[in-house]
DNA sequence: GCTCAGGCTCTTTTT
DNA sequence: GAGCCTGAGC
């Protein structure tokens, strides 16, 4: 990916062989498009993927290909947001425009959700569905399961019946992996056995919930356009609005995602799938490695296979140090990634503690920056969003920006999910979720009111009336409480666009005040809302995009830093596929962090933390240090909640493939005797623990 | 019928 | 350490 040096002329003259060819397929020698067959382009990490993907969309509208007409899919949104950006970059490149010429727009580049949700919207009618529909993300969806779960007297079982969150797990992995509520719980969920029959009883209470109050969850983005596509007419139609389907991470699609591809491009022509195996990580969401194993033989003739493996981001002995962490793989499908680039060895530093390990990031990632190198070019990764408590603390105490990405919350927080609902149940006035939960707000109204009050709702032609005619429990606080409920929702009604957020956090104010001690800082987050609000023409996009588009970073309290500041990137593993930093600290590279305790359960589920581990690495271009502390702090332990535990180096990195890296002597930090600088065994002291019981 | 305390289970990564 | 359920007290 000669991306060092960007030819604003010919955006095709640095490609090398094998992207070339991956770009010019099915592109004619009179540079006409022909008859394109299906392509599967096998990227290892950093050999210019989305380089290649933006050149071939590139060359295809010089080819005579219509932009409107080209859908690019990706799973993550930061994948999508990168991809469209450079694709149009790379477009401008190609067309010659001038610099004060927008990039030409790619309006079909998305996540599967996002392209779902708008594909669905525009063919509602067609298919029974409701134009306005909602979109539940993941917590909504919980309630939701647990309103059914309850209803269904499911709560109060005399053996304990699975919690909502699992409920939803299960139900999620039977939609997107195209499989059998009896096959899911006994292949993944195998404590949940015998309640089979309960919970598919469950399942279609669930699904018919979410019709009548015209809802869809994320995975029903995927379903009903899978549905959709199986549709002869339907996916006729919607497959002939696209000449091209480009698709990234395809890795990480699910079986659901395949069939969709497989409709809208039965014989594969103008399809193009891009993925490397080694980078699959999101098996706990279904990804199918199949769908990329078996991609050419589902065609005839099979798909034409090119193989990308010159490595354009990283120096080899970083690469070396990769490879050797995925050569121990138990399958491995692809080849070593290679560089001309040297540079120094990656770094296996061993620190006494997590505090330790905060300490030493922040002093070194100074220290790069004293030599040069912007907090942007550098990044911290680890396993869970938690993992980087001890280091926001320690980046806070030292007045270094930072923002996180992964393991978000803004969302899920009790008082934004209030104030949404309240704009929610406005839009919706059927969507019992949000009036479960407005209405409790309001003293005196608990479960037993609320539902009573939602009964009335859904009997009633027009619910709105239900509502303002119903009577409230006699208790006394209701009475004012209640009148003031009405008032507010008659003015949220009629309101202005963005006005109402600010309109609908005072009616809530109080309410926040009642029910939460810190209500200050809390309403720092509901002004944030009401400023994002203003970024939405109205209240419909708002409400269906953020729950498909929701800010991506959280930063410390100061807020997010301007776009222009410097900060250092913290991130999941998970959020920084496809991300690349000049410099990139790993956190924990300890047998309980990577691979994660929770993720040990089967061999496959190591697998994927190996190749987790593998993605991280692979981010780094000059600098990479894995952080080993001898001693971390778990929280998440069975019987005993938190408590230390002295941890054995990654069982991926045994001691041959440590030899790749330096290991500086640990500093004698607090007079502490320098603890092994050897490679340390890599000891399963997990499982060690847990066969003592 | 609402609320709060106490005892229990489950705990990740993303759309 | 949070979420969920139950049961006591208002």
């Amino acid at each position: 990916m000669p991306v060092d040096t960007p030819t604003r002329q010919d955006p095709f003259a640095t490609l090398n062989d094998e992207q070339r060819a991956a770009v010019e397929h099915g592109v004619g020698v009179a540079g006409r498009i022909e008859a394109a067959p299906p392509l599967l382009v096998i990227a290892g990490a950093g050999t210019g993927k989305t380089m290649t993907l933006a050149a071939r969309v590139a060359r295809l509208v010089l080819a005579g290909a219509d932009p409107q007409r080209i859908l690019l899919l990706t799973f993550s949104r930061r994948a999508a947001h990168e991809m469209a950006r450079r694709a149009g970059r790379t477009l401008h490149a190609a067309l010659g425009f001038g610099a004060a010429q927008p990039a030409p727009a790619l309006p079909w580049a998305g996540t599967f959700h996002g392209i779902g949700a708008r594909l669905l919207r525009e063919y509602a009618s067609s298919i029974g569905l409701a134009e306005q529909f909602t979109i539940l993300d993941r917590a909504d969806a919980e309630d939701q399961m647990g309103l059914v779960r309850q209803e269904r007297g499911l709560a109060s079982t005399e053996k304990r019946f699975p919690m909502k969150g699992t409920c939803l797990a299960i139900y999620s992995r039977v939609v997107n992996a195209c499989l059998g509520v009896d096959d899911v719980v006994r292949d993944l969920y195998p404590w949940c056995l015998g309640w089979e029959s309960e919970l598919k009883g469950l399942f279609r209470a669930y699904v018919q919930a979410k019709q009548q109050q015209q809802v869809l969850d994320y995975d029903d983005l995927l379903l009903y356009w899978q549905h959709m596509m199986a549709e002869p007419a339907l996916a006729a139609a919607v497959g002939a609005r696209f000449d091209h389907v480009l698709v990234d991470e395809y890795q990480d699609t699910n079986r659901l995602q395949a069939a969709i591809l497989h409709g809208l491009r039965p014989d594969g022509r103008g399809l193009t799938v891009v993925g490397d195996d080694a980078q699959s990580i999101y098996g706990f969401r279904a990804a199918e490695v199949r769908n990329i194993l078996d991609f050419p033989a589902r065609f005839d003739p099979p798909a034409r296979v090119l193989t990308l493996d010159r490595n354009y981001r990283s120096t080899q002995p970083i690469l070396e140090a990769s490879n050797a962490v995925i050569a121990l793989a138990a399958e491995r499908f692809t080849k070593n990634l290679w560089s001309p680039r040297g540079g120094e060895r990656p770094r296996l530093v061993t620190v006494e503690d997590e505090a330790a390990q905060a300490r030493f990031v922040a002093d070194d990632v100074l220290v790069r920056r004293e030599g040069g190198l912007r907090l942007k070019q550098q990044a911290v990764l680890f396993r869970t969003g938690h993992h980087s408590a001890a280091l926001e603390l320690e980046l806070t105490r030292r007045n270094i920006p930072f923002v996180k990405f992964g393991g978000l919350k803004f969302l899920e927080a009790a008082h934004v999910k209030d104030l949404l609902s309240v704009l929610r149940w406005v839009q919706n006035p059927r969507s019992r979720l949000a009036g479960f939960r407005v209405a409790q707000l309001v003293p005196g109204i608990g479960p037993a009111a609320a539902r009573k009050l939602l009964d009335a709702m859904e009997q009633a032609a027009d619910p709105v009336a239900a509502m303002q005619a119903f009577k409230p429990p006699a208790a006394a606080a209701a009475a004012a409480d209640w009148p003031a409920w009405i008032a507010a929702s008659d003015t949220l009604r009629h309101g202005t666009w963005p006005e109402d957020v600010a309109l609908a956090a005072r009616w809530y104010q109080p309410h926040l005040e009642r029910l939460h001690d810190d209500a200050a800082i809390r309403a720092g987050d509901l002004a944030q809302l009401a400023r994002l609000a203003g970024g939405y023409p109205d209240r419909e996009r708002f409400l269906a995009e953020l729950t498909l588009d929701p800010p991506e970073a959280t930063s410390d309290e100061s807020g997010a830093p301007h776009r222009d500041e410097d900060y250092l990137i913290l991130s999941t593993m998970h959020s920084a596929k496809g991300q690349e930093w000049t410099a990139v600290h790993v956190l924990n590279v300890v047998d309980g962090c990577m691979p994660a305790d929770m993720a040990t359960g089967s061999a496959a589920e190591i697998e994927e933390e190996r190749r987790l581990l593998y993605v991280a690495m692979t981010r780094a271009k000059q600098h990479l240090t894995l952080m080993v502390p001898q001693r971390f702090h778990v929280t998440q332990q069975r019987q005993y909640g938190s408590r230390h535990l002295y941890g054995a180096l990654s069982r991926f990195v045994p001691p041959p493939v440590a030899t790749l890296f330096d290991q500086p002597a640990p500093a004698a930090d607090e007079g502490r005797p320098p603890a092994g600088a050897q490679p340390l065994p890599a000891v399963d002291l997990m499982a060690r623990v847990r066969q003592g019981f």
